[in-house]
DNA sequence: GTTGAGCGTT
C-alpha cells in the first residue's frame, strides 16, 4: 500500500495521471497518497528522484482510476498548501514513454492488447522532436544555477563575466540528451584529460617544472629517481595519489 | 543543510 513506484509502472491502461508541481523536496508518495485517496481511487503514485542523490525532483505523478475523481483532485488539491509550500496539481500532459496524452489518460493504451502489431506509432520519429524539445526546458533539472545567475546578475557584473568559464550543466545534458548518463559522465569528466595530452603527463605539473632552476639535475634519472623516492613518497607523484590533491584538479590558471 | 521551473519509474 505504501510502496509506489518500487514495483515499476502498474497498470496505464485506464488511469489518469496528474501531474502535482510545486511540491516540497521532502513530500513522499506515501504523503501525497493519503491527500489525493481522498479525493478518489489512487491507483498509484510516483515521485521521480535524482539517481545521484536519489532526493525528489520537486514533483509526483498521481494516477487515478476515473478522470472525474482526478478531475476534482485537481479543483481540489489545485493550490492546496502541503507541508507548507502550495502545490499545482495538472493532468498531466505527456506519458511515461515522453507521448502525449489526453487528460492524464494515454490516448492510446498498450497495442500489445490489440494483437502482434508492434508498431505503436506510425511516426515515432515525430516523438523525439517534440521530445527533445521538452527536455531541452526540462535541462533546469537543478535551478540553483539559475538562482546565482540572477543573484549575480544584479549584484556584481564583474564577477559574471568572469564565471564566463563556469561549466553550465546545460552543455553537458544537450550534448548527451541524456538524464541517466550523468553517473558515467560525471565519472570521466572528473579528469582532467580533456585539455591534458597524454604526453603532457610526461612533463605535467607545470609547477614542477619551473622550480627546476639547478642545472646540476640537468639529466640525472639516477638522481631523479632517488630524489623522487627517498624524500617524500607520499607527497610526491600526485597522480599515483589524487586523492591526496585537491578536488579540484583544474588549478592551472595559465590555461584559462 | 541549501534549491523551485517543470512532465515519470522495474
Amino acid at each position: 500500500m505504501s510502496h509506489f513506484g518500487r514495483s515499476g509502472p502498474p497498470d496505464i491502461r485506464d488511469t489518469y495521471s496528474l501531474l502535482v508541481l510545486n511540491i516540497t523536496f521532502r513530500t513522499t508518495a506515501d504523503d501525497l497518497f493519503p491527500l489525493f485517496d481522498k479525493y478518489g481511487k489512487v491507483v498509484d503514485v510516483f515521485i521521480p528522484r535524482d539517481r545521484r542523490t536519489g532526493d525528489s525532483r520537486g514533483f509526483a505523478f498521481v494516477r487515478y482510476k476515473y478522470a472525474d475523481e482526478a478531475q476534482k483532485a485537481v479543483d481540489k488539491l489545485d493550490g492546496r498548501v502541503v507541508d507548507g509550500r502550495e502545490i499545482t496539481v495538472q493532468f498531466a500532459k505527456y506519458g511515461p514513454d515522453a507521448e502525449r496524452i489526453h487528460k492524464g489518460r494515454i490516448e492510446e493504451p498498450v497495442e500489445r492488447l490489440k494483437g502482434r502489431s508492434r508498431s505503436r506509432s506510425p511516426r515515432p520519429r515525430h516523438r523525439d522532436d517534440y521530445r527533445d524539445k521538452d527536455y531541452r526546458r526540462r535541462n533546469r533539472s537543478r535551478s540553483r544555477d539559475r538562482s546565482d545567475h540572477e543573484r549575480h546578475r544584479g549584484r556584481d557584473r564583474d564577477h559574471y563575466r568572469s564565471r564566463s568559464r563556469s561549466r553550465s550543466p546545460d552543455y553537458r545534458k544537450e550534448r548527451r540528451r541524456g538524464r541517466y548518463d550523468d553517473d558515467d559522465d560525471k565519472g570521466r569528466s572528473r579528469s582532467p584529460n580533456r585539455s591534458i595530452s597524454p604526453p603532457a603527463r610526461g612533463s605535467i605539473s607545470p609547477r614542477r617544472s619551473p622550480p627546476r632552476k639547478t642545472p646540476s639535475r640537468s639529466r640525472s634519472p639516477v638522481a631523479r629517481d632517488e630524489k623522487d623516492r627517498s624524500p617524500t613518497p607520499k607527497s610526491v607523484s600526485p597522480r599515483g595519489r589524487p586523492n591526496s590533491q585537491s578536488p579540484s584538479p583544474q588549478r592551472s590558471d595559465a590555461d584559462e
